[in-house]
RNA sequence: GGUCCCAUCGUCCAGAGGUCCAGGACGCCGGGUUCUCAGCCCGGUAACAGGGGUUCGAAUCCCCUUGGGACUGCCA
C-alpha cells in the first residue's frame, strides 16, 4: 500500500505533562505506525536546558503508557538508532554543523552556528494532509521588515535549536513519516532547506489539525484539564480518551464511532485526516466514555471504579469482588465516568454517607406508622429477592390503595440517601436483609 | 505588519460536479418504557460564511471578500 516502511515518531519536549495536543499527535503517529506494521519511535527533545526536567519526561512516558501507546524505540528501551534524548546526541549536531561550516553553507557568530538562508529558490512542501504548499526560500525566515533572516542551528550555549536538531535526528533515526501538529507547517520549510543543504531525502510530512477549546482558541490551561492524567483523575477510561482523540480530525468511516485500539489501527488512514481544526467537546467525550463503560466486563469495570471508591474512603475491603461487580452492574448506565459511578454507588459499600445525606425529617408521623407496617412485612419475606419484594410491594400497595412510589421512594431514600438509584428492590436485594433492617431501623421505620 | 493554513448543523465527522430542498454521531427538545434517574426505543431541531465566475448542472472547481488559526525566539 505504501512504498516505504513506516518509521513514525513522537518527539515531545519534557517541559510539562503530556497534554491533549501532544497525546493527539502521539496517537496519530502510533496509529499510522501500527496500521502499517511499522515502528513507533519516542524521542525526547530536551534541548531547552531551562525548562526540561527528568520528572516531566517520566510523566510523559507514563501518560503515553496510560493511553496505551507503546513505542518500539525510545530513551527508556533504546533501539538501533539511539540515543533517543537530544541532550545525548550533541556530538552529532556539532559534527553536522562543522560540515556545513566547512562547505560554507553556515557561519559562526560567537559560539553559535548559523545557517545561511538562500533566497530565490522555489520549493514545494508536499503535505500528506494539506496538499502542496509553495514556498520561496527567501520568505522562509524573515525579519520584521521582510529581509531574510538566517537560521540558528547551534545556540550560544552549545545546544542545537529545534529546527536544526529535528532534521538531524529524523534523518539519523531514519524517520520516514513526520506527523505533527499544524503549528509546525511554517517550520517545515526551514527544515527542508536544511535537508537540501545536507543532500538528504525528505521524509513524508503530514500535519495534523489543531485541537481547540470550546471558544475555538488553541487549547490551553484556561480551558481546564489539559494533561491526560487530569482526565484519568476525572474518571475517564484511557480507552475512551484514545477513542475520542482519534475522532478529532479523523473518522473511521461507515459510521463507526466507538472502537478499541485494534479496530482503530485497522481502519486508520492518513488520507482520511481532516484539515479543519477540531474543538475538544466534553459532551462527546462523556458520551464516548459512557459507551466504553457499558462495554466493559464486570471485573474490568470494578477495577476501574475501585480507586475512586478508595478515594471516597469507602470500606472496600469488606466486600467480595462479586458483590462489588453486582453493585456496578445494577448501576447500569448511571454515571458517565468511573468517578461518578463510584460516587453514585457509595451506599452499597457504606451506610455513613447515606446518613449524611438523609435524615427522614420529610416523613410525617402518620405516614411513618404506615411505612413501618409495610417495611415490617417486607423484612420478613420468606425469600429475599428483588422480584419477590416487588411482587409483594405491588400487592400490598394495591391492598392499601397506595401508589407504589409512595413506598418505593422512602425506601430508596433510606437505603441510598439519594432520590435517584437503580431499581429500589434490586438495591434492597443486593444490600441484604440485615443491612436493610439496620438502615430502616436507624430511621425509625422498622425494628 | 509579513508568510502560511483553514472555512458543511452549537460540536465532531460524511459528502471527492448531478443520486443533496445535504447524511451520521454528540448535544438539545418532545414522546414511549417506569418505583426515581440513567439506559433503551421512537420522533424532532439545526449547516453548505458572503459575492462573483466556470459549467447544461456546484456544498463539491477558480477568484475575491469576510471570519478563524498558526508561525514570525539562540522555545519546542
Amino acid at each position: 500500500m505504501i512504498g516505504k516502511n513506516v518509521r513514525a515518531r513522537f518527539a515531545p519536549s519534557p517541559t510539562g505533562a503530556l497534554h491533549i495536543g501532544g497525546a493527539h499527535t502521539a496517537l496519530f503517529n502510533w496509529l499510522w505506525a501500527r496500521h502499517n506494521g511499522g515502528r513507533f519511535i519516542l524521542r525526547i527533545e530536551d534541548t531547552d536546558r531551562e525548562r526540561s526536567t527528568p520528572e516531566y519526561e517520566r510523566t510523559i512516558l507514563d501518560g503515553l503508557k496510560w493511553l496505551g501507546l507503546d513505542w518500539d524505540e525510545g530513551p527508556d528501551i533504546g533501539g538501533g538508532r539511539g540515543p533517543y534524548r537530544q541532550s545525548e546526541r550533541l556530538h552529532s549536531y556539532m559534527e553536522r554543523a562543522e560540515e556545513l561550516l566547512d562547505r560554507g553553507l553556515a557561519y559562526k557568530d560567537g559560539d553559535a552556528v548559523i545557517f545561511k538562508v538562500p533566497s530565490g529558490e522555489e520549493m514545494v512542501l508536499h503535505d500528506l494532509i494539506y496538499g502542496d504548499i509553495n514556498i520561496q526560500s527567501g520568505r522562509v525566515s524573515t525579519n520584521q521588515d521582510g529581509s531574510v533572516k538566517d537560521i540558528v542551528m547551534i545556540k550560544s550555549d552549545g545546544m542545537p535549536t529545534y529546527n536544526y536538531a529535528v532534521v538531524i535526528d529524523d534523518h539519523d533515526m531514519n524517520i520516514t513519516y513526520v506527523i505533527r501538529g499544524e503549528d509546525h507547517i511554517s517550520n517545515t520549510p526551514k527544515q527542508m532547506l536544511l535537508y537540501r543543504a545536507f543532500g538528504w531525502e525528505l521524509p513524508e510530512f503530514a500535519h495534523l489539525p489543531m485541537i481547540l477549546g470550546a471558544d475555538k482558541k488553541k487549547l490551553s490551561k484556561r480551558h481546564g484539564a489539559t494533561s491526560v492524567f487530569e482526565y484519568s483523575d476525572m474518571g475517564y477510561l484511557p480507552d475512551s480518551l484514545f477513542n475520542f482523540l482519534a475522532l478529532l480530525g479523523w473518522t473511521a468511516g461507515n459510521d463507526t464511532e466507538i472502537f478499541d485500539r485494534a479496530l482503530a489501527t485497522e481502519l486508520f488512514d492518513l488520507a482520511n485526516v481532516t484539515k479543519k481544526p477540531a474543538v475538544f467537546d466534553m459532551d462527546k467525550l462523556n458520551f464516548v466514555n459512557q459507551e466504553h463503560l457499558k462495554r466493559l466486563d464486570p471485573a474490568s469495570r470494578r477495577e476501574a471504579v475501585e480507586p475512586f471508591w478508595q478515594l471516597l474512603d469507602l470500606p472496600l475491603e469488606r466486600f467480595g469482588k462479586k458483590y462489588l461487580e453486582d453493585a456496578l452492574s445494577l448501576m447500569g448506565g448511571r454515571g458517565r465516568t468511573t468517578r461518578e459511578l463510584a460516587e453514585f454507588s457509595d451506599y452499597f459499600l457504606d451506610f455513613e454517607p447515606v446518613k449524611l445525606r438523609y435524615d427522614a425529617s420529610d416523613i410525617p408521623e402518620e405516614r411513618r406508622l404506615v411505612l413501618r407496617e409495610f417495611f415490617g412485612e417486607l423484612l420478613n419475606l420468606p425469600i429475599w429477592g428483588a422480584q419477590e419484594m416487588e411482587e409483594f410491594a405491588r400487592r400490598w400497595c394495591e391492598r392499601n390503595e397506595t401508589p407504589l412510589k409512595d413506598v418505593a421512594m422512602p425506601l430508596r431514600w433510606v437505603l441510598t440517601g439519594r432520590k435517584v438509584s437503580p431499581g429500589v428492590f434490586e438495591v434492597t436485594a443486593l444490600l441484604g436483609r440485615d443491612e436493610c433492617r439496620a438502615r430502616l431501623t436507624r430511621y425509625g421505620l422498622a425494628g
